[in-house]
DNA sequence: GCAATTATTCAACTATTATTGAATAATTGC
DNA sequence: GCAATTATTCAATAATAGTTGAATAATTGC
């Protein structure tokens, strides 16, 4: 991953309103949720979560498909793993063992 | 880690700046670098560094230590390691294979 | 076609962040 | 003590990001 990319997806999760709305997504898979319905669970005005959905999109962590008059979105899962990839090649001195976290280390026995 | 933590420390990293800083502190290990030296190497002036420096801290992502006149600054690998395990529970569904990249996945038999 | 629905874009405003040079504080070596 | 060194804080400015309501575009069902 380029430090440019990198860097736009840190800011995009950088932000209290995109980080809940990533999750949301993240937690409803690859069906995903139409804008409204993120509107609605998120309790946010449509034209400011259109905002961010645009940020989202524009940083590559969200896709966007077309349904009718309908807007669904995706959370791109592939980009959260490169970033990861980023964070432990770039943050982690080259080491994942070095970063790897509680979770990974625990069902990994080549990490320690 | 705590959602107020984790925007924190993707805000320091969503710097051009700052995530220099970051990396060349993460390939210094734990000797770390003076604030002149970071200066030097990055070719900042040190009152813009200063600015990001103390960011930087405030998120916990560096440690600082005073040696004479010295400031010297160390990469606090235990937070990039809570920052990573952040975002395999929360972004990844809780499903670390969903996410874990290919050094992480290559080293890691039990992770497929 | 037309009203209703969904979602975005636009313009205005507010708030936050980044950068710079000058001033300040702390430490060292003479 | 005093000049030199290191690094920060402060004040001013520039630049960017976030929020809101009104207007717009696209789609659907009647």
């Amino acid at each position: 991953m380029e430090k440019t990319v990198a860097i736009t997806v840190f800011e995009s999760l950088a932000s209290s309103v995109r980080l809940d709305v990533f999750r949301l997504l993240v937690q409803h898979g690859p069906q995903g949720l139409v804008a409204g319905d993120i509107a609605a669970a998120l309790e946010l005005p449509a034209t400011n979560l259109s905002f961010h959905l645009k940020a989202l999109t524009q940083s590559g962590l969200l896709a966007v498909t077309q349904e009718g008059r309908f807007q669904r979105y995706r959370a791109n899962m592939a980009l959260m793993s490169d970033l990861i990839g980023y964070l432990t090649d770039e943050c982690c001195g080259g080491n994942p063992g070095a970063c790897l976290p509680g979770a990974a280390m625990a069902a990994c026995t080549d990490c320690d």
